[in-house]
DNA sequence: GATTTATATCTCATTATATGAGATTTTAAC
DNA sequence: GTTAAAATCTCATATAATGAGATATAAATC
């Protein structure tokens, strides 16, 4: 069993997590509603990441981002190689390939996004960072499920809910493992209508000097563009940005 | 009094404040040290904002910022006015006058910078953002000290200890007082090697609509630069700047 | 390579903080 | 101007956070 981690500190970033392109300021009464929280403790929170700087109130109960978040964006993007690399290197990917791009992590709350590209298309999809991907219907989520030692994955199967999203999405556990032995076999994923019936995907791992899972990386669209060259082609420009993600990582 | 703030949240954060430009990357022994924490509470602590993404692992024990702060970053760039507006405001007044130029807000543990420009200089004074500016003897300081009511002044001059940092430090209460009366009347502050003997400064105020300070401006560097000539000039370009970044709260 | 030291990680009894009901204040809606 | 909604504040109670000590891992030293 691991760290118990903080839950007023998670809860704050719960917070954070509110604001979106779509939403640039919130209120005690959307925190409330949104996250079950009491008005009090909502306002107390609101109260506390105002006054760290990271959020500000213009107008009484409206908050919005604050200079300080912006500070500690940039300072992210100057003083970690991996962070300054990889949205640069996913934006050229979903310009070259004309669809989007997703990178992932593990978190224990399940495989969240975290980095998007938009491809250059009037429709296009897209998935909102901090979004979490599930395991069993996602190219990501199979790829961290087939990373997994054979314990930790059993658990993992058993604890998440195959939920049968369309007639597509692996249901079966028996199904599931012999897919991730496929993935383990072939260095990558693919998602084609398991989660959304006209979505498709291809992911790739970005693997540390031991071995282990870093991040996932995948190119995500509408299922018709997905014939088998266009997948591989993607997986080898995936491989290709996999890598150039992987040297910044021990820069 | 208002609102009690969440202790676990501020911790958080002053975990973030560790990072800078010069050190990259964090230790749990690092925030032991820095912060006088427990180990198993820094280590609590970092696992948590890992865990939300802001910072990441990519050897044991060694932590950066996060693929995550960068988003939070660029997303309160893209959705907040005031946030996009600052900076370049402030970098080209840095640029005009051949100064750095620092911006502040008022916390609850005093007057805390959160943007900061530096003069395109060889030797140049900068100001690390997060610092806590001296009331009584800092330009900024004195304008949030001289907008305050009567009574919260009254409490505040009481709280802070008026160190005399050297001999141009004011300390005797009813000199500052009555410096804070001329503050109000010409509308910006100015320091005179109060602080450090050879760094000088000139503040003006952002004031909201209801006549409340949203933030301070300044501009800083060697004493012998701010002759009364140049004071005026800086004073002026500051209150043009001012203008600018008061609109962009509004929109 | 072995040993020692330092650092990181984990656990759970104890301690301290966080919570939220209710009251009050302020703002928005009518 | 009145009413309703939202925000803010307080403090008794509930819950989470803490940190000592143990264990595991990595770094430093020999």
């Amino acid at each position: 069993m691991s760290t118990p981690l903080n839950a007023s500190l998670l809860r704050g970033f719960s917070i954070l997590s509110l604001f979106s392109d779509q939403r640039n300021e919130i209120s005690v009464a959307v925190v409330c509603s949104e996250l079950n929280l009491n008005a009090a403790t909502a306002h107390r929170f609101l109260t506390t990441l105002e006054e760290v700087g990271v959020i500000f109130s213009h107008a009484r109960g409206k908050y919005s981002l604050g200079l300080r978040m912006s500070e500690y964006g940039a300072l992210a993007q100057r003083t970690s190689p991996l962070v300054s690399t990889v949205q640069p290197v996913i934006d050229r990917l979903a310009m070259e390939l004309d669809e989007a791009v997703m990178v992932a992590r593990a978190a224990s709350s399940g495989v969240m996004c975290v980095a998007t590209a938009q491809a250059n298309r009037a429709i296009a999809v897209n998935v909102k960072i901090g979004t979490i991907l599930d395991y069993h219907a996602t190219a990501q989520g199979k790829l961290w499920l087939a990373h997994m030692h054979a314990e930790q994955r059993d658990r993992k199967i058993k604890q998440i809910s195959l939920k049968p999203f369309n007639p597509d999405t692996i249901i079966d556990t028996n199904n599931l493992l012999a897919e991730l032995e496929r993935v383990k076999q072939q260095g990558y994923a693919t998602n084609l209508g398991e989660r959304e019936p006209d979505i498709a995907a291809v992911a790739v791992p970005v693997v540390s000097k031991k071995g282990e899972l870093i991040l996932t990386l995948s190119v995500f669209g509408m299922r018709h563009r997905f014939a088998p060259d266009f997948i591989d082609h993607v997986r080898k420009k995936l491989e290709q940005a996999a890598r150039i993600i992987r040297a910044s990582y021990y820069t």
